[in-house]
DNA sequence: CGAGGCCTTGACCGCGGTCAATGCCCGTGG
DNA sequence: CCACGGGCATTGACCGCGGTCAAGGCCTCG
């Protein structure tokens, strides 16, 4: 089997990288001025479920991950890592309670950006703004991807394209949240990584 | 069995539509500037595989849909009714070459907005910025609910969402491209149906 | 009337879910 | 230091959802 790694969305990471190194001295400190360093340890939340999403989460050190509930069950829709932006979107964007918890799997570091600082950043620096943009267009890629991973892909490929992308997501995070994360049984993964 | 009806991604719509009510005049009319009237006959090709998506398209009467082939396999990933604005997003963002096809169901009347012309009256007009960026979210909203269905309901659940939440599809879109927009066969969509 | 598109129905079967038991690792307290 | 308990992962037994293959029905249109 020979699964592709490329994608769309990684490209698209670069080119905002690229942007955000060309911004001026001035826009930046301003982007600065709306955040801050915090540290979360193993299991806290960052986010509760009825909250509002007032702030993002931009991960330095460790890992976390957001989850809903869904008849008493936990549903993993997202796993980050160093220099990930964790949000709770829909909660974010309207400024209303969302569904969504965000939770720190080991020991975490953050640069939590106030969202009404950054809103008024944004109409001062019209460059905050495009960035905003280019940041929502790169998750909007990235899930189109992972919609066709489950239009289109069984379990164990499922699995397979998440190992050769992204294998440091073994090392750190406990199968349970992986299996939750590919749509998955805990029982079902177990049995396909024992197959090799 | 009973299914919530309301979703983040149609209050969030009507957000969108109230902005657009209360955008300038001169706004409006720059927007028109970038869009003109076209027809396209049942089965035709809005955009091809392969092209750069350099127009979007607004459906103003018909049907359409989108889609990309797998394996020979034509996958259906969103279908388009009145209002609704059509484009291949990775190849639009990006500018680039990309792998969907957009293809009339029906015949279809469609208002085509030139990409380049629009991001230069964006520039000029900070308040298509911000459109610009609403529908971003929206269509963000719209993938995290639909990944939401794919994520921990049955086909037949699916089904009955569509059915309840976008009644007109049945009439109007063959099966088969519904089962495909599902993710599911042909086959299991007609046993779906036939037992009520 | 025949051909082709679209949908239905039947037979079969494998992927992946659930339930339950067991194993393994590690922190805590007797 | 060992014993116990809890969290996490593995393994087995079972079975149902949904996929594939194949045949047949039912339109519409040339």
């Amino acid at each position: 089997m020979h699964y592709k790694v490329t994608s769309q969305a990684t490209t698209y990471a670069s080119k905002i990288n690229e942007y955000v190194n060309h911004l001026g001295i001035d826009v930046l400190s301003a982007l600065d001025n709306c955040a801050s360093i915090k540290v979360y340890k193993k299991g806290d939340f960052l986010l509760r479920q009825g909250r509002i999403c007032t702030h993002s989460f931009q991960i330095k050190r460790g890992f976390a991950r957001k989850f809903y509930l869904n008849n008493g069950k936990e549903i993993t829709t997202e796993l980050f890592f160093k220099d990930d932006i964790a949000i709770s979107l829909s909660s974010y964007i309207m400024q209303q309670p969302g569904k969504e918890f965000i939770q720190a799997i080991t020991d975490v570091e953050v640069s939590v950006m106030d969202y009404a600082s950054f809103q008024e950043a944004k109409k001062i620096y019209p460059d905050l703004a495009i960035l905003d943009g280019m940041i929502g267009d790169y998750y909007s890629i990235w899930l189109e991807e992972r919609l066709f991973q489950f239009h289109t892909m069984t379990a164990k490929e499922r699995y397979h394209l998440l190992l050769t992308t992204q294998p440091e997501i073994i090392q750190h995070i406990p199968l349970t949240h992986i299996a939750s994360y590919l749509g998955i049984s805990l029982e079902t993964l177990s049995r396909i990584r024992a197959r090799i």
